[in-house]
DNA sequence: GATGAATGAGGGTTCATTCAT
DNA sequence: TATGAATGAACCCTCATTCAT
C-alpha cells in the first residue's frame, strides 16, 4: 500500500517537473499532452489519468511556484540589518535564477499572456510587496538607508535577477560562456548586490581613476 | 494602382501588427494563423495569401524586431557625455517598454525557447554590446564614471527597462494603476535612471533623514 | 487582329502541351492549376482565362490524343500486304512511343480511373478496332497469314507498343540507358516486329544454334 | 488480448486493401486519406493513428507488391524445360493481371511520374531480371529454344500480361464483357502463350487455310 | 486580355481527451 | 492502474475558381 502510494507520488513529481520544463520552455498553449508524458516517462493515456487536464496542471503548476516563491522573493522582514537583507535577498535570488530558471520563463510567459490564470494570487502578491516596503520604508525613516521608492527599489532587484533566468541564452552569447557551463554566479551576484546597495547608501562608489 | 498598392501595404501591415499582438501573447507554437487572420481582420485564406508559412511570419516579425532595437537598445557611441548618454538610454528605453510592450514579450519568450530562431542575430548584438562597453570603458579609463563592470551594466539596465514590458501586468497590480490608465513613465523613469547614474558616481546619494 | 489571333492560339498550344505533360505525369486529380500554369509561361488567372475547368480542359486533351490515335493506331486498311501493314504499324507506333510517350501515359492513367472520361469515345474505338479485325481476318481466310485471334492480335501489338512509353522509366533501368540517352528504337522495333511476324507465320523462326 | 490484436491486424489490412485499390486508381497526389480511410471503413483520424503519413503508406504498399512480385515476375530458374517455364510463368501473371489489376496499375501509375519511389527497388529488380536472362541465353546455347533477346523477350511477355491488368476497362469494350463478368482468362493465356512459343520455337504457327 | 487578390472547400496532420480492456 | 485505440475539433496550408481593376 505504502509502495503504491509512494511510486504514485513519484509519478506526480515527475509529472510536475516534466510539466513545469515543457510549460517553461513552450508556454501552455505551446505545449502538448504528449510532451509533458515523454518528460515524465509515462504514456499520454497515463498522464491523463493522473491530471484532469492540461489547464488544470497549469495552473497547479502555477500556484506551486508562487509558494515556493512566497518565501524567496521578499526582502525579509526578520531583524536584519538592510544591508544583509539585501545581500541575502540577492544571492538568494542569482543563485535561484541560475538553478531553477524555468520557474521564472513560466512566469514570465505567463506575464505574456496577461496573466489570465494569476488573478487568485494578486492578492497575496500585493500584500508580501507591501510587507516588504513597510520594511524599507521604516529602514529610511530610521535613516538606515537612503530614501528609496519602496515599491520600484523592490521591482527592480527583482527584474535584475530574473533577468538572469529569462534571458540566460543570450547572456551566455554576451558573456561567452558555451552552453553547457556555468554562469558566474560569483561576477553577477557581485555586481548587482553593489547596484543596489550603493543605490542606498551603504556601499559607497569607487573613485574614479 | 496606387490605391491598390496602398490597401496592400495596410493589410501588411495589419499582418504584422496582429502577428506582433499574437504571437507576443501566445508565442509561436501557441498562435494559431486564424487568430492572426482574426487579429489582421482578414481570412485565413487570405492571409496565406500574403505570407510564406507562420514559421517564415514569425522570422520576419522577430528579425523587424531586431532591427529596430538596434538604434534603440544600445549607448549611443556619439559623443555624449556620460550622463547625457545614460539618461537619454533609459528614457527612451523605458518609454519603448511601455508603448510597445509586445516587442519584448515577444523577444523573452522567445529567449525561453533557447532562441532558435536568433542564431543569425547574436553575431550583430554582441557586436554592437561590445562597443557600447568599450564606450564605458573609456569613460571608466578617463575617469568620467566610477568603475563598472561594463557587460553587466548595460546588461541590467536592459534588464530594468524591459520588465516594465514583460511584467506589465503586475506591475499594473502592485502600483495600483487599472487596466487600461497609463503606467507612471515620469516615476519609472527617474528611478531608473537614479539607480544606475548613483551606481557610476554620476549622481550623489540623497543624505538618510 | 490576326497578330491577337496568333498569339491566342500560341498560348492555347501552350496550355495544351504543358498540361498534357502535367496530367500525364501526375493524373487529373493530381495536377493542380497551377502547376499547369507554370509549364505553359502563363498565370494560373490567365489559364483560367483560357479554360473553363480543370476538367474540361483534361477531357479535351483526351480527345486530342484520341483523335491523333484513329490514324496512328490502327492496322490500316489500305490495300498493303500483311508484312507490309505490319511492319508499318508497328514502327510507327514504336516510334510513337519513345517521341510522345506522354499520350500513352495519359491514357493508361485514365484506364487505371476507370476510364470515366472515355464514355463517349467507345464507340468510335471498337468500331476502328473490328474494322481492323475484319481486314485481319480477311488476310486469314485468304491464307495470307496463319490463324490468330484477330482482336487479341492487335491487342497484343498495341500493348508491347505501348509499354515502350508507359515503362520508359524501368526500360531504361533495364536497358542500362542513362536518362536522357535515346532508347535503342532500332533493336526494340526489330525484336517486336519479330514476335508478331512470327506469330503470323510471315517470318521464320531462326534455327537453334 | 488476441481478440484485439486480430481487430489491428484486420484494420491493418484494410487499410493496406483499402489504399492500394485507391493508390492505383488517382497515384498518390490525387489520392486523398479521406478517401483511403473511406474505403478501409474507418475515420480519417483512425487512418493516421494507424500510419504516419500518406506518403509512408505509399511507400509501403509499393514496397509489399515489389516483393510480392519478385516471386511471379520473373521466368524461374528451377529446372523446368522451357516450354514449361514460359506456359507457368504466362498462366500465373495473366492469371495475376485479372485478379490483382491495382497492382500493375499502381506500378505503372509510378512509372509515369518517373519513379520517384523505387529507386531503391532498381537493383534488385535488374538483379533478377538479369538472372533470367540468363536461363534465357542457356536455353538458346543448348539449343532448347530459338535465338532471342532475352531482355526485350522478357519484357514482352511483360507488357502482354501487365496490359491485361492496366487497360482492363478498354479490354472490357473491345471484347464486349460487361463490367462485372470475368474476362475469359483461358482465351487470352493461350494466345498470349501461343505468341511466345511460337517467337522461341517451342510451338509451330498453324498452317494458314 | 491580363493580373493581383480573394475565398470556400478541402488537403494532410496533430491534439486533448475518452474509452475499453 | 495502465495502455492501445478512438474521436471530434482544430491546425497549417493548398487549391480551383472568381472578381476587380
Amino acid at each position: 500500500m505504502s509502495v503504491a502510494k509512494e511510486k504514485r507520488s513519484r509519478i506526480r513529481d515527475a509529472i510536475r517537473e516534466g510539466a513545469l520544463q515543457e510549460f517553461a520552455r513552450n508556454g501552455l498553449a505551446g505545449t502538448s499532452t504528449q510532451a509533458i508524458a515523454d518528460a515524465a516517462g509515462i504514456t499520454k493515456a497515463q498522464l491523463h489519468y493522473y491530471i484532469s487536464s492540461k489547464e488544470d496542471l497549469y495552473q497547479e503548476i502555477l500556484g506551486h511556484i508562487f509558494s515556493e516563491w512566497r518565501s524567496l522573493f521578499f526582502i525579509s522582514s526578520s531583524g536584519d540589518d538592510p544591508e544583509t537583507a539585501i545581500r541575502d535577498y540577492i544571492a538568494r535570488k542569482v543563485r535561484h535564477a541560475l538553478e531553477h530558471p524555468e520557474f521564472s520563463r513560466l512566469f514570465v510567459n505567463e506575464m505574456a499572456r496577461g496573466a489570465p490564470e494569476m488573478a487568485e494570487h494578486w492578492d497575496r502578491l500585493r500584500a508580501a510587496t507591501e510587507e516588504a516596503s513597510a520594511v524599507i520604508r521604516k529602514w529610511i525613516a530610521e535613516g538606515r538607508i537612503a530614501p528609496v521608492d519602496p515599491l520600484l527599489f523592490q521591482i527592480h532587484m527583482w527584474a535584475v535577477t530574473q533577468h538572469y533566468a529569462e534571458y540566460e541564452v543570450q547572456t551566455r552569447v554576451l558573456m561567452g560562456v558555451a552552453p553547457q557551463a556555468p554562469l558566474d554566479a560569483g561576477r553577477i551576484t557581485e555586481e548587482v548586490t553593489q547596484l543596489f546597495l550603493i543605490r542606498c547608501g551603504l556601499m559607497q562608489v569607487e573613485r574614479a581613476a
